[in-house]
RNA sequence: GCUCCCGUCGUCCAGAGGCCUAGGACUCAUGAUUUUCAUUCAUGCAACUCCGGUUCGAAUCCGGACGGGAGUACCA
């Protein structure tokens, strides 16, 4: 009775991963997790005259790099391929041809000029728009010498003019539709190919999915694809719409009003887990307070039922959040790689540098990284000398009388045996603070500013150590030249 | 136009008849910590769309209005 729970995310390769649909895609992944399930991926590329060969490619890799692996699809195989609906044209073919021979489906000979009429005098007598069924009732005989004779066709799903159809949605309940309000929707194209309706029917089936979660823009479309399942003889699986992403003003996600596809974020500096965590808890919660969640603890508390059915804003402030708590949570090593990458854009080579270094670099700047790019400003100068000074640091940190302090830190740093570590260089820069009588902000600041080129960064000393005496000393006298000539 | 879906702080998530003078988070404001910046911590601002009904009692159930969204293709 129960079948292991399959699902699967079927995006038509036309344009770049929206996060609306990086979502759905996502909690088909939380669910088939939380299930111990499959979750596949088929490529719905019917359109033939949308279709692009990009769009896939990065599909793919937007996909992986949110971390949503797929057990059965494309480049992946399984027992159900083809996963490419392209490549399985002869299965729909048949199909139709089935429900054409059960009288379930009809060839319609009706002209894309004759319906844009009908639709157009509909519109006009302010009528439902439809097909209005004329080669519903053809002779079979008929209908099949005119298509063997070369006339262009379709095949319509015959409805029932009478009635009703309900599916049952697992977020919304029973939705009803009056079988009046469908017309007899086209299954096979004039091109031979499958409409969305069709294909996906067929696939579902064939695929054996056992839920399908997708956007809730197909509500209006279920009704139809139960009529299909029942045409065939076959049971639906269960259904879940999901709600749709909004912009923060309310209108749709878009491009134009800053981002909307995955890659656009993951070029913006954030990281997958933390767009992963972020998306997931977009019309979904754990049921109590928890926000800053693992992968692994996603799937233990992710259950259907606690997925909300109204539509939420994608409020980038806090995916910014969520990005810098997870920059503090990840563990270092799985920082110190993107690390490398954004100080390399900055224009810093790193590639002599070992891991460790990096490591402890990374640790000591992290709680000021909101967006990966911050690391460039918030490291770069570990590796490259200041070239210039901020201005509002040299206003607030060096003032007269500043340069002289500078040449007992500088010698002090210079003549420096003991240990290279920040406690016992800072034990070492207080007590010479204390010596001369000089507040430690006399000293640190300006030093600070020497050494990262403005008044940032973590504690002073652990720079200096970082930096090493020698190096240290190097900034301060460069510091000493540039500030003091002015 | 017609059909459908949705409606708790500005935003996200809780709340499934009394535990709600509605809770947590982001943002914002104030304060503490910090030799810088950031972190961290504390405090504060801020919502049940409206109107009826059911009930001893409603954010929670029902109806309507209003608002937002979607569909109405030989696109998905």
């Amino acid at each position: 009775m129960t079948r292991p729970v399959r699902v699967r995310f079927a995006p038509s390769p036309t344009g770049y991963l929206h996060v609306g649909g990086a979502r759905t895609a996502l909690f088909n992944w939380l669910f088939a997790r939380a299930q111990g399930g499959q979750f596949l991926l088929r490529i719905e590329d019917t359109d033939q005259t949308r279709y692009s060969p990009e769009a896939l490619h990065d599909l793919l890799r937007d996909l992986k790099w949110l971390g949503l692996q797929w057990d059965e699809g494309e480049g992946v195989g399984g027992p159900h391929g083809p996963y490419t609906q392209s490549q399985r044209l002869p299965l729909y073919q048949k199909a139709a041809e089935e429900l054409i021979a059960k009288g379930a489906a009809y060839r319609c000979f009706c002209s894309a000029e004759r319906l844009e009429a009908l639709r157009a005098e509909q519109t006009a007598a302010g009528k439902p728009t439809g097909y209005d069924r004329r080669c519903r009732n053809i002779d079979p005989g008929e209908s099949l010498r005119r298509a063997q004779a070369g006339e262009p066709f379709v095949v319509r799903l015959k409805v029932p003019e009478e009635g009703e159809t309900t599916f049952h949605d697992l977020l919304r309940g029973d939705i009803t539709t009056p079988n009046a309000q469908l017309d007899d929707m086209v299954l096979l194209k004039r091109d031979g190919f499958p409409t969305y309706h069709m294909a996906n029917v067929v696939d579902d089936h064939d695929m054996e999915i056992t839920h399908i979660l997708r956007g809730d823009e197909w509500i209006p479309s279920t009704s139809r694809h139960l009529l299909l399942y029942r045409a065939f003889g076959w049971e639906p699986p269960q259904f879940v719409h999901l709600p749709v992403i909004l912009s923060p003003s309310g209108g749709k996600l878009s491009k134009r009003k800053g981002a909307a596809s995955v890659g656009d974020f993951r070029d913006k500096g954030y990281l997958p887990e933390a767009l992963f965590n972020f998306l997931a808890l977009l019309g979904w919660g754990p049921g109590d307070d928890r926000e800053l969640m693992t992968k692994e603890e996603m799937v233990a508390a992710f259950t259907l039922d606690r997925i909300s059915p109204k539509s939420s804003a994608f409020d980038e402030t806090k995916l910014e959040w969520f990005n810098e708590q997870t920059v503090q949570r990840l563990p270092v090593e799985a920082l110190v790689p993107r690390f490398r990458e954004v100080l390399g854009k900055a224009g810093v080579d790193l590639s002599g540098e070992d891991d460790a270094r990096l490591a402890r670099i990374v640790e000591a700047v992290r709680p000021r990284v909101r967006l990966l790019g911050d690391f460039a400003a918030q490291a770069a100068w570990y590796f490259r000398a200041p070239s210039e000074y901020d201005p509002k640091g040299v206003k607030r940190a060096w003032k007269e009388g500043t340069s002289a302090n500078l040449d007992l830190v500088a010698d002090a740093l210079s003549s420096w045996n003991g240990p290279m570590d920040g406690e016992a260089l800072g034990a070492m820069l207080h007590g010479l603070c204390e010596k001369n009588g000089l507040g430690p902000g006399q000293v640190m600041m300006p030093l600070r500013l020497a050494l990262c080129g403005a008044l940032i960064g973590p504690d002073v000393s652990s720079i200096v150590a970082e930096l090493g005496t020698e190096e240290s000393a190097r900034r301060v006298r460069a510091a000493q030249a540039a500030l003091s000539a002015e």
